[in-house]
DNA sequence: TCGATTCAATACCCTGGCGTATGGAAAAAG
DNA sequence: CTTTTTCCATACGCCAGGGTATTGAATCGA
């Protein structure tokens, strides 16, 4: 009956491990030599825990995929006629600097996509969860269904492309553009 | 005092085909062995063009870069008066399917530059230039300098964006999607 | 106490890929 | 017709990194 001592790495540690790395070197970096070398143990272990590289990735991938769903419907909670303010605060949190962990994993996980077709059809999981939650908020607000399918297009495009710019480009007024944006995006909402 | 047939294999060569398998193997799946293949010759003739891979992909960006700014200075050329229209033509040419080829290069190109700072001070060179181009276009249209530059980082956050975006998410009526976006970037422009 | 199980270390093998050194053919220069 | 220069091939050294096999040391169950 005891916890600690025990089960001393399991799979969740390398598998957050992994995540880390594949933020900041692409799927292409998760070297599980290095990985092994970052938690102190060697490749004995890892192979103990995972039948092999791809094991792991399917794992990270996955994680992410829960992870993320789960946030955008946490996101997306609004009380009846609060649609609006509930669609800037999803804008915020995305766009602005907090999330600021989550953002390179996107990008990694993004790009990871383009040459994973496995990879690419999770995205397009997660993609459509988002993008029908939000639109759900905007047809609360009253817009038509098109209207509504092109502005919740535009948050995410807006929102992903934002990470993507380099950010010297926004100037040092970003605060600023990111509102009148928001503003921009949230139009003709009751 | 001729052309053809001696310099059967010059830089721009492989330059060419670095960038393509750049766009879709990222930049650590540049290979010069893998490359020399494609060309159907050997390392021995790479390593005779090139210092070491470092060098050819030092040319890569930089063949990008000028690429880039001349495509961006050209898609914003606008007589007076027309300058509306202009936006409109940017957001055609760089968020719909035209343009096929260049958008893997794009996110490659961005995805390099997360993990080398060389690179994304280029990219940051041509974020600027895109920016200012096209804030002045907004600009002649009537706009104030906080409005212009806002606008202006939407249409590039909205641009990289959706090329981020996974294809089904958009639905099958993109086209009206994206005229609908169009249409609200470029509101109350004379 | 004593196997059985869990987790990790060590020692290998093998591949892919960078860079170098050297050789060779073909064209240009003389 | 030589000689030099240009361009590419061949062969090699080297290392990083995936995966396996084996050993070893705890811990648990009995």
């Amino acid at each position: 009956m005891e916890k600690a001592p025990r089960q001393m790495l399991d799979r969740a540690t390398w598998i957050k491990s992994a995540t880390a790395m594949l933020a900041d070197s692409g799927p292409e970096g998760v070297r599980v030599e290095l990985l092994a070398k970052r938690l102190a143990v060697t490749k004995g272990s890892f192979y103990w825990h995972f039948k092999d590289r791809q094991d792991l990735l399917t794992e990270v991938l996955q994680f992410w995929k829960e992870g993320r769903i789960r946030d955008i419907i946490k996101q997306t909670q609004a009380s009846p006629g609060r649609e609006r303010e509930q669609i800037l605060h999803v804008l915020d949190v995305y766009a602005a600097n907090r999330n600021r962990k989550g953002i390179p994993i996107e990008l990694a996980v993004r790009d990871w996509a383009r040459r994973d077709l496995q990879v690419a059809g999770v995205v397009a999981e997660v993609d459509a969860t988002r993008f029908n939650q939000t639109r759900r908020l905007f047809l609360a607000c009253g817009l038509d269904e098109a209207e509504s399918a092109a502005r919740s297009t535009l948050v995410y495009a807006y929102v992903f492309g934002i990470s993507l710019l380099t950010p010297e480009t926004l100037g040092t007024d970003a605060e600023a553009c990111r509102r009148q944006i928001a503003e921009l995006i949230t139009r003709d909402l009751e």
